[in-house]
DNA sequence: GACACTCAAAGTGCATGCAATTGAGGCGCA
DNA sequence: TGCGCCTCAATTGCATGCACTTTGAGTGTC
């Protein structure tokens, strides 16, 4: 009687992957901001489980990179630095491109209505909060991945754009997204004609646009703390030259 | 006192680390073959810890797409289909292209060093078996990886090579490495050369060139059970038509 | 001999309990 | 006030126990 079978990868029981779904929902969402800490106890209590089956959700967030997990530390929602950011969106620029290129000129009806009705959606969400606007955008690539029935790809351009919506939270000033919508229409414009290399590029720019104004400077400009901040100064990871430092350091 | 702070992805403790290392060693050597049960309290034995983390670590590769999870079932090796083979492939060369753009021209002499010792390793290997000499010729895209210092793209890449390497003891005839080492030779000397776009092809029809050897055939050959061979067979997953077929069938 | 049914053994799903670690506030001291 | 030490509540690391599900071997019937 489940609701549906739900082809979703390798999640162990279903509890898990609530869990896993919720969380990074409300990661991309930025209801929890990079940073956030993600105590067992907290998350089972709230989801009707215990510990064990929380503990096990952030074992696969943090898998896919949205959680940082310490020993015996409290994990907390992941930070990613401006350098993984950047790697993240070439990673993504690579795959997505492989996507539209298999999906060129293959589309059926059906799919085609179903990017067209997203990509409406994203247009009636203009108003609303950044976050709904982002996560929208995020979901039209996911869309597109599920389109090629290639489960890997459509986990690992999942991963990647999860991980490139956290760094927005981070690094992007207050979203602009009405260009990224008409870009979505371009896309799938072109997808329809099926011109193959006029779709790759049209996605390459895309997402290179959106990483550019995203990324801009590669100063860590806010939500971070004391710590990362002063990382960049420390440069010889080894020891005694930075004992002179604010405690903080040596707290490490 | 850890003898390395091993900036490994992710991994909660390290007890589950060590079992999924171990593990995904054991798989892309064939020692566990894929559609090898896993029991969670063998291998808790068999580490020497309880069900609880071996279970995390079946998690972990599940996650990987190492290891199949069925609800209350015995958790196997993966058997990937041969279309999920061909797509593994797909998006390895376009991650490995990514690879060697970012290192073409960029390689240390130590790098550049390492990268030889590691071939001439292979090429040692020759004479061993052929479960070594496909680890080593994956780890040697590791090792590549590795050098471009991005943790995402380097999570990547051995994951979806060891992906690679699963189906490889499934699909492929017994391996010939010799031109695969020569070819590995030629991406370390256009990469010390620098010439970017040329590394990026020999990477892309070095790849192409195992996948095509390796993916001989869409049918499956060896190694699957009736199940699968039937599977093709069935298109409408519905239920009664099926009813006639021998009894395995139902049993589903 | 083939099928259907039953039931115990094996295995997973999950919660709970206990030990170990952490870090934050409190206390003393200069 | 400012700094360091100490203690204890909060939290994680992990094993274990109990309930439920699957499996397959054995039994009986036709």
């Amino acid at each position: 009687m489940a609701p549906r079978p739900a082809s979703k990868t390798a999640v162990p029981s279903d509890k898990v992957g609530v869990i896993c779904r919720a969380l990074r929902r409300a990661i991309i969402e930025q209801a929890l901001a990079p940073g956030a800490k993600l105590p067992e106890d907290s998350l089972g209590e709230r989801f009707g489980v215990s510990r064990t089956i929380a503990r096990h959700a952030l074992g696969q967030l943090a898998a896919e990179g949205l959680v940082e997990l310490r020993r015996n530390r409290i994990a907390v929602v992941a930070t990613p630095s401006w350098q993984e950011a950047r790697d993240a969106f070439d990673i993504r620029i690579e795959l997505e491109r492989l996507v539209v290129r298999q999906l060129a000129g293959k589309l059926t009806k059906s799919q085609i209505a179903e990017l067209n009705t997203h990509v409406d959606a994203e247009d009636r969400a203009r108003d609303g909060s950044d976050a709904v606007s982002i996560r929208l955008a995020t979901e039209f690539h996911i869309l597109l991945a599920n389109m090629t029935n290639s489960p890997i790809l459509v986990r690992y351009v999942s991963e990647v754009a999860y991980r490139c919506c956290l760094t927005l939270s981070l690094y992007s000033r207050p979203h602009s997204s009405e260009c990224a919508i008409n870009e979505h229409r371009a896309i799938i414009a072109a997808l329809v004609k099926g011109d193959e290399s006029k779709v790759m590029s049209l996605m390459h720019s895309h997402l290179d646009s959106v990483a550019s104004r995203a990324l801009v400077a590669p100063a860590p400009p806010r939500g971070r703390d004391l710590l990362d901040i002063l990382a960049p100064y420390a440069e010889e990871g080894e020891s005694e030259r930075v004992v002179k430092l604010p405690k903080v350091v040596r707290a490490r």
